[in-house]
DNA sequence: GATCCGTGGGC
DNA sequence: TGCCCAAGGAT
């Protein structure tokens, strides 16, 4: 352990520290559905589901989840798309192709259940070091680390800790002070507590000081630091692709999707005919039209502009210009293409922007 | 270590 | 509007 955070960690009362935290854990602690009880599926499930993803975003999803696939053997033996629909809308869909990878390793390979060592379970696909350590905790009561951005923030300011969270090598120093500082009778509570006060104390800007349960044990509050930490360092703009798409359909009014490929953006999710389109040609409509005819060899016939779609991820924005068509002749269907109609399209999983664009379409058709 | 990988909400 | 975020992991 550094030096300076050894410091840091020597001024406090651990003993009293743990008692603050837990207790108030204990009783303040939010009714959430993966809290009913330990098992370590439902514990593996949510942790998942809550990957930069909000609280509030994870319950109906995992309700709904739970719901569809309740047990390890479940989901083990669940169609992918099915699977795959279960996620639609919550993002970073390879969290749920490798969910049900691990789970099918757990089934085969350990009898369906979730191993309690920190070799093991780290060995399993989507399980990094905070995931590991929060189900060794929280579901078998082990004494690990699980470091997330709540436990870097509330530790930064509790222990002083001038580190930029946002290097990956920063975290290394903040599970060599949870190790220090962690219960060993509770560690389930303890680290759940960290999070949980991060989450509704301990917040990233303007952090409700006066009704913390460790407030007297917290260096940062003492030297009036804060709202000076945790040091983050932010992230660059993302860049811009203009794209076109279509949603065309055949002469009995069935729409032509595809699957997208197996890695990279949006895996495996469905979509309707999209072109990047190049910034020195602007006849959209043509590009679209020479991408459907070379991919499918039928030249589509384009009716309607429907508008433009923004979205933003992470590192990338999206401007879609959508537009209505449909072509004659055959277009043979394969487990990457269907034909389908406005009932069956709801069994295939869409990202966001093509939700909106059909939500668009199917206004725009019923106004006909 | 840097980049990729979603989404919706808050300010 | 634009930026930051929210219980990270894989490459």
């Amino acid at each position: 352990m550094a030096m300076d955070i050894k410091k840091s960690v020597d001024k406090l009362d651990i003993k009293s520290f743990q008692d603050d935290l837990i207790g108030w854990f204990a009783s303040e602690q939010r009714d959430l559905p993966w809290r009913k009880d330990q098992d370590p599926y439902k514990v593996w499930v949510s942790e998942i589901m809550l990957q930069q993803t909000r609280v509030d975003t994870v319950i109906p999803y995992f309700n709904r989840f739970l719901e569809n696939f309740p047990t390890i053997e479940a989901l083990a033996h669940a169609d992918e798309e099915k699977v795959l629909k279960a996620w639609e809308g919550l993002g970073y869909y390879s969290r749920v192709r490798n969910l049900q990878s691990a789970v099918r390793e757990v089934h085969e390979k350990y009898g369906g259940k979730v191993p309690d060592s920190p070799e093991g379970i780290s060995s399993l696909k989507g399980v990094g070091p905070y995931t590991a350590g929060a189900i060794l905790s929280i579901a078998y009561g082990k004494p690990e680390p699980a470091v997330d951005g709540n436990v870097m923030r509330v530790l930064s300011r509790i222990l002083l800790i001038w580190d930029d969270i946002a290097k990956p090598s920063s975290r290394k120093i903040f599970e060599a002070a949870v190790r220090e500082l962690i219960s060993q009778e509770n560690p389930s509570y303890f680290n759940q507590a960290l999070m949980e006060l991060g989450a509704l104390i301990c917040t990233p800007t303007s952090p409700s000081c006066l009704l913390c349960p460790v407030r007297e044990h917290c260096q940062a509050f003492e030297e009036g630091a804060q709202n000076e930490l945790p040091v983050k360092t932010k992230k660059k703009k993302q860049k811009s692709i203009l794209l076109a798409a279509g949603i065309f359909k055949d002469s009995e009014g069935r729409i032509l999707i595809r699957k997208r490929p197996e890695s990279g953006l949006l895996a495996n999710l469905w979509e309707f005919p999209t072109v990047e389109l190049s910034l020195d040609f602007q006849r959209q409509r043509d590009q679209l039209s020479d991408h459907f005819e070379e991919s499918y060899g039928v030249r589509p016939k384009i009716d309607e502009s429907l508008g433009e779609i923004g979205h933003v991820f992470s590192h990338l924005i999206w401007n879609i210009h959508v537009f209505a068509g449909q072509f004659a002749g055959e277009i043979d269907e394969s487990p990457q293409l269907k034909l389908v109609n406005q009932h069956e399209i709801q069994e295939y999983a869409f990202p966001v922007p093509y939700q909106k664009m059909l939500k668009q379409y199917l206004e725009f058709t019923k106004a006909d």
